[in-house]
DNA sequence: GGGATTTGTTTATTGGTTGAATTATTTGGA
DNA sequence: TCCAAATAATTCAACCAATAAACAAATCCC
């Protein structure tokens, strides 16, 4: 017997609600009071209190003065989320740098360390050992400002396993790569839970979560390699085996290039960063090609491109948008939007630690649970 | 302020597990005993006996005699969907047939009818007056079987709005056409409640509800265009506007051959229904390169062809087969099942049959709550 | 200063699940 | 034949969380 879906009792009701509450204070733009909230969510007034009350408790919510007066009746005490709560470490290795960031639960950067070096000549613990120094400085920092640091999470340039084993990241000459296992042995870490994924979604995660992302999306991350996260509805979509987003070997020209992977004429061979730099022309409409049929496939009306593809962007957009023009089929009922990244080359480590807040604000329950 | 999801209260609870319950039995291949699903759900005994009166008393679930004898104990009373229940009418417009059928709870078509005839001369209205006779044999041969219809869903070749207006269907040469106000204007019509999607969409959960159907694949279906449905995690994924799915016009050849939407090469060129019979190995090979892509993309292991895909299979597969060898870049991790269709040409008709039935099981409390 | 108004809390009630005890119905062994 | 063991289903008191309505708090406006 295949049992779907879990059975809902009543304290998975109010984790239920204690996130609702949670996000509607994330998602506002303004210190919501509680009876701003009840009339959000539709829970009632009382509700909403009892539930409030458990998150600044946990130290998820801060109350605030009431800033402007406006009207008559009782002042309201503005909600907001705690800056001394909980906070995300994202961690990032990429060919060519490793960085680390501090973000607190209101979405701000609060440390940010980067070394520049090539990873390819080290070896995946080397190159993992590094990388705690600089969380270990990020932890520090933290510390200092009182903040606690409830996970962490690592981009890596590769295709990752549910487990967190890096399965291959050619770019690194990485195979089975037990990252996390690599990431806890070092001296002071053991204890952080860490979670590991594709560069590109999270870098998909961070433009959702930068202001004024879209809710559906498509992000094509430009670097050596060609990878894209998928956004529906607000939500990255993983694929079956968590190896969706390989738009690099999606095929362009069927009797193109020989592409290392084994076919002809994959995007990778001519919208790469090398490419790029040879012919921005080629490149431009080879990404349009491509990018139109996912757009015919999965009716996505926003592509946000990063990477180099956010550096070159004024060099690109004008031949991405021809194609698109021509080959999307509903172009002439909805337009399609095409932007540069918002974060820029700092997306995927933003996206790390997002990951870990957005965690925190999902499911406050498992949280205040933890910590009582 | 932006209210996100919605407030849960105890009466949500009941309605989330009624729905666990009966999913519970309609997912188990024999019939399961209270004990049975209070073990598969995680409920207690206690809540699942009082669910199940409710589901019983409200028609949708039978208590039958147990069956086999398996050691000591009170035997086990067997609870099946029932056969007697409400029941989902789905109905469909192509380009040369007509057709209509009765599903019942348990999934077994009960009635089915069919009607041969170019729609393309006749008007939108006279169509759908046509297809209003089919429904009506259908309703009454259900009626005399004691069946109640819960509801209708309509499936046509074009792209549907979520109001059920369908904005353009070019093999029929529809445009904006209010589907579900000239139906139900229909005598005896009237108050059948009738949602209208695309055929490629209910066909593929048509197969996703048929025996063994698996829980991500892509359908395409091959007819005089290529549409396809995309079913990720058991889920129909619908696009931002409900029009994913369009295939026909990925390009596959990016200097290839002008098509009807005003761009070059699109697959439509090379697999459509004459395609395939001037020369199938293109038609194979030019389907392979856009699959190979659509897999690259979505991380999806499953392929369905349906349509004339379907009875061309034989022929095709080989072709398809080897560009997904050469294109798929995790092909050499894990193999890229190719299937033809279960439900052959009715799989669009079964599955929005199946859309009325999924949607009782999927919210029994809404349907209990409608008939006390 | 008093009424109007809005915010937030208190309290009794209700709906729904739980867990333990109870009843029901079979098999198997003395 | 009769009784213990085993499994299925029901009954009932307890509990948890949301609700509705009354109440208290804090401001504005006249």
């Amino acid at each position: 017997m295949t049992a779907s879906g879990t059975p809902v009792r009543q304290s998975s009701v109010r984790a239920h609600n204690l996130a609702l509450v949670l996000r509607t204070v994330a998602n506002s733009a303004d210190r919501p009071s509680r009876a701003a909230i009840s009339l959000a969510t539709g829970l009632t007034r009382a509700t909403v209190s009892a539930l409030v009350d458990d998150l600044i408790a946990g130290g998820l919510l801060t109350e605030h003065d009431p800033a402007p007066r406006t009207g008559a009746g009782r002042p309201a005490a503005g909600l907001a989320l705690s800056p001394s709560g909980p906070a995300g470490l994202g961690l990032e290795i990429n060919v060519d740098y490793l960085a680390a960031c501090v973000v607190d639960l209101t979405g701000d950067v609060r440390h940010r360390f980067v070394t520049q070096g090539d990873q390819r000549p080290l070896s995946p613990s080397a190159s993992l050992a590094s990388l705690g120094g600089l969380a270990l400085q990020a932890l520090e920092a933290a510390s200092a400002d009182g903040l606690a640091i409830a996970g962490a999470a690592l981009a890596v340039p590769g295709l990752v396993a549910p487990n967190g084993i890096v399965r291959v990241a050619p770019n690194l000459d990485w195979q089975d790569v037990d990252a996390p296992a690599l990431f806890n042995v070092l001296p002071g870490l053991s204890d952080l839970p860490i979670t590991v994924d594709n560069e590109a979604n999270l870098a998909a995660l961070g433009e959702l979560w930068a202001d004024g992302g879209e809710q559906s999306f498509l992000y094509v991350s430009g670097e050596i390699g060609i990878g894209a996260g998928i956004v529906l509805g607000g939500e990255l979509y993983r694929g079956g085996r968590g190896w969706s987003g390989e738009i690099g070997h999606v095929t362009v020209y069927p009797d193109g290039r020989p592409c290392r992977c084994g076919a002809n004429g994959c995007l990778e061979q001519y919208a790469g960063q090398e490419q790029i730099a040879a012919d921005a022309d080629l490149a431009a409409s080879a990404l349009g090609i491509a990018l139109a049929g996912v757009i015919n496939l999965l009716d996505i009306s926003v592509i946000v491109l990063g990477g180099t593809y956010a550096t070159e962007f004024p060099r690109l957009r004008a031949g991405i948008e021809a194609e698109l023009a021509r080959r999307v089929l509903t172009a002439g009922l909805a337009p399609v939007t095409l932007r540069a990244a918002a974060l820029g080359p700092d997306a995927a480590m933003r996206g790390a630690a997002g990951a870990v807040i957005q965690e925190l604000i999902d499911d406050p329950a498992a949280f205040l649970m933890r910590t009582p």
